[in-house]
DNA sequence: AGCACGCCGACT
DNA sequence: GTCGGCGTGCTC
């Protein structure tokens, strides 16, 4: 026999005791699972930290399997296993495999990446803490089998206040002993622990009853609960509170609510309503109808990045008074993060309200889906695993067997594609709850005096501005491009501001003077003399949002003008505070990027204006012309919300092409004529919906290198091609959209297959031989690429 | 991703 | 003669 602490095994080797070997998907860029030993058996969904190299990273077990003795060399030894928080459930693992297969990214990863970055970094010990502190308002506990058994024996006879709590939790006082003061039921402690509990019989008690019956009481009760003498009970759902609003609904929810409570298991309904149809209430029906059906169900609500504002949570939060909301986004701070992941972990958060990384928490009792705005182009990730949130979604919702609602105003071609297939329900909200859709006018830029002047805006919009200002009502203008002007230039010689990192122009920011590059952040001092020429006639091209409100103070000097976009907005809360300023009344007139458009409904907004948003018209970027149109449509809500206005509310759009058929399907208001066209333009050129596609994106400082990798990558999948089998068409590699950003090139290769499958087999092929390329370009595959 | 190992340029 | 650059390969 021999000892193996004499073969001189190192310390992290297991010894005799490790008798398993489990699979644990790490958090590195590692194809694959890794094995290591443990002492004992640990779950598959185990949070592990493990020895990776000579760090420590976390992990998730996939697997554990029985170890022969002896047959631990070479493995190292699970460090630690995260006890406190359940293991991740089989759907979960499920959820994360698919998404790490079809994203074309390593497990380990991504699950990493699923799990609050807290619960990573943090020991076992930290997180068990935490999770005992973490609010457990609401929680309560009951006695279990082994705590009725176990319980009075260690309270003995003699521990008077320990009893009292004990018959709070249901256990019978010993005979002659100790015993309920007349009259006053234990559970009956300032009403705080419950007596009325699902199993006949059985006490429920929460902390803060428990405290009040002993001084120690909240300690002692998570004492017992870890020993295992009582059980973690839900807070039972309160119907009777969540009944929510009497508020009427009108024949389309009506009907909505009637199509989604008639259907069983898996089904994605399209809930295709206009601005302001009330579409939000539906969400809030559909939800309470969920968890009113079942004490343990969960519903998750992903919202777009931006809309996550006070006015969704705080209708969520009214509508379920007794429900504790779970939010997951990433402004949140790292630790509370956790506790909001973790409450949705454990089931004790029913509502869980995110953003897009909220689709990939642990949500093991999901019985609804519900995606707000989900044509929004910010649920597609980009960067890193570059998932679909929308498409997770449904994926999800499929797999758990539950409904998924998806509801947008204008919808995603490929959700409307979708719908007309038939494999989407559609649910249609044309009529306004409150209010009236704006009537969309295009002003013609040729032949408009006041923009041929150089003006910022035109001889109509300057005479709509003038009546809202006479009535006292507001105006909202938003254009794409924030700072003072695109771009430098010297009329002299044509030069330029270029930035000297990105194939991009440095915008002149004129508070500070500066040159500022909107990729990169290069910042740079205007010069005072054309770098190539000498001129001193250096002069602004083109208007961004800071020349407009300089113009429109020149135009309007009796008004008050705000601006907000991601300058103004750079400090936490300073858009908040401008937009609350827009609500007070503060402002007659708001310039601002997109930004303005989205997530707000002001009252008193009767005017809104795009200032040339032409560009999306003409974009090398196939999906422009959706985000326009979408773009336009949430603006064009942004005015008519109000009652009130004595003006009818007004959408202008100042275009050098009122006659697109864009604009005209605006116009008409006509979401499906646009959609329709687009499709059809989709199909004829075999894009998606139609095909399936996927982007290899590469990039490296030296523009050699990429190319030469692009060239490597291209003749891989000329290969994989001519082994047969159907193979996507691999279009030659082209400058990214930046081709140069920070310094660094980029360069890109579309694939594109008739079939989901077929590019699917070629990417885990193709991917796979791409690892072996050396010259240290970084890559990655995009599947389902949105931006080019 | 980190982190070590390894092989070629400008410095005490 | 070394310090350090990054290019390459590995992590159970």
């Amino acid at each position: 026999m021999v000892n193996p602490q004499a073969a001189g095994l190192l310390p992290e080797s297991p010894q005799g005791a490790a008798a398993w070997r489990v699979q644990v998907a790490v958090d590195a860029p590692i194809w694959g699972a890794l094995d290591y030993a443990s002492e004992r058996e640990l779950a598959p969904g185990t949070v592990v930290r493990v020895p990776l190299g000579r760090q420590l990273v976390c992990g998730i077990v996939l697997q554990a399997q029985p170890l022969a003795a002896g047959d631990a060399a070479g493995l190292k030894l699970v460090r630690e296993a995260c006890d406190a928080l359940a293991p991740l459930g089989a759907d979960w693992r499920e959820l994360l495999r698919f998404a790490a297969d079809y994203y074309q990214r390593p497990l380990g990863e991504l699950m990493a990446a699923a799990l609050p970055g807290w619960l990573r970094e943090q020991g076992a010990q930290a997180v068990q803490r935490r999770l005992q502190a973490a609010s457990r308002a609401g929680l309560r506990y009951a006695l279990s089998t082994a705590g009725r058994e176990q319980l009075p024996r260690s309270l003995g006879r003699r521990s008077t206040a320990l009893w009292r709590l004990a018959e709070a939790l249901g256990l019978p006082a010993p005979r002659g002993e100790v015993g309920p003061s007349p009259g006053q039921a234990p559970g009956s402690a300032e009403g705080q622990a419950q007596s009325e509990s699902p199993e006949p019989g059985v006490r429920m008690l929460d902390e803060a009853g428990a405290r009040r019956l002993h001084p120690r009481g909240a300690t002692l009760l998570r004492e017992w609960a870890l020993k295992g003498w009582l059980v973690e009970r839900l807070p039972q759902a309160s119907p009777a509170e969540s009944a929510g609003a009497a508020l009427s609904l009108h024949a389309e929810q009506e009907q909505a609510l009637r199509v989604l409570a008639q259907q069983q298991g898996f089904g994605a309904q399209l809930l295709f309503g206009v601005t302001g149809s009330g579409k939000t209430e539906v969400y809030l029906r559909a939800v309470q109808r969920v968890l009113e059906r079942d004490p343990r169900a969960q519903a998750l609500v992903l919202t777009p990045e931006i809309n996550l504002t006070p006015q969704l949570l705080r209708r969520f939060a009214e509508r379920f008074p007794g429900e504790r909301l779970a939010l997951l986004h990433s402004g949140l701070a790292e630790a509370e993060r956790f506790d909001h992941w973790a409450a949705a972990h454990h089931g004790r958060a029913r509502i869980v309200l995110g953003t897009r990384l909220a689709v990939l928490a642990s949500l093991p009792g999901l019985a609804l889906v519900v995606v707000d705005e989900e044509h929004d182009p910010s649920y597609k990730q980009q960067e890193g695993a570059r998932y679909s949130a929308r498409d997770l979604a449904v994926w999800r919702a499929r797999q758990s067997g539950v409904p998924v609602l998806l509801g947008s105003a204008t919808p995603s071609l490929e959700s409307w594609h979708a719908a007309a297939q038939g494999r989407y329900g559609l649910l249609r909200m044309q009529q306004r709850a409150s209010g009236v859709l704006p009537r969309v006018r295009l002003l013609p830029s040729h032949h408009d005096p006041l923009l041929r002047a150089g003006g910022p805006i035109g001889q109509i919009l300057f005479e709509a501005i003038t009546q809202r200002l006479q009535q006292g009502e507001q105006s909202l203008l938003f254009l794409n491009r924030r700072g003072y002007a695109p771009v430098m230039c010297c009329p002299d010689c044509g030069w330029k501001s270029d930035c000297p990192h990105c194939d991009a122009h440095l915008v002149y920011h004129r508070n500070d003077r500066s040159l500022r590059c909107h990729h990169c952040g290069h910042r740079e001092a205007v010069p005072r003399a054309c770098p190539d020429c000498g001129s001193l006639d250096l002069q602004p091209l083109g208007r961004g949002t800071q020349r407009v409100q300089e113009a429109l103070a020149a135009l309007f000097p009796q008004a008050r003008i705000a601006r907000i976009d991601a300058d103004t907005a750079s400090r936490k809360g300073q858009a908040e505070a401008g937009f609350a300023q827009v609500h007070a009344g503060e402002v007659d007139i708001l310039v601002g990027t997109q930004m303005v458009t989205k997530g707000h409904d002001f009252q008193r907004v009767s005017l809104v204006a795009a200032l040339n948003p032409d560009a999306g018209l003409f974009s090398h970027d196939p999906r422009a012309p959706e985000r326009l149109f979408a773009q336009l449509v949430q603006a064009a809500g942004r005015a008519g919300r109000a009652a009130g206005s004595t003006l009818a509310p007004e959408m202008l759009v100042q275009t050098a092409y009122p006659e697109h058929p864009l604009y005209q399907a605006l116009q008409r208001d006509d979401y499906a004529g646009f959609a329709q066209r687009e499709l059809l333009e989709r199909k004829r050129a075999a894009m998606p919906p139609f095909s399936f596609q996927a982007l290899l994106r590469a990039e490296h400082a030296r523009e050699q290198r990429v190319q030469e990798f692009a060239e490597q990558a291209a003749a891989l999948a000329a290969e994989l091609a001519a082994e047969g089998s159907p193979t996507p068409t691999v279009y030659p590699p082209v400058p990214a959209s930046l081709a140069r950003l920070a310094g660094v090139h980029r360069l890109q290769l579309l694939v594109e297959a008739p079939r989901r499958a077929v590019l699917h087999a070629f990417l885990a092929r193709w991917r796979e031989a791409l690892h072996a390329l050396r010259g240290g370009v970084r890559w990655a595959i995009d599947v389902d690429p949105t931006e080019f």
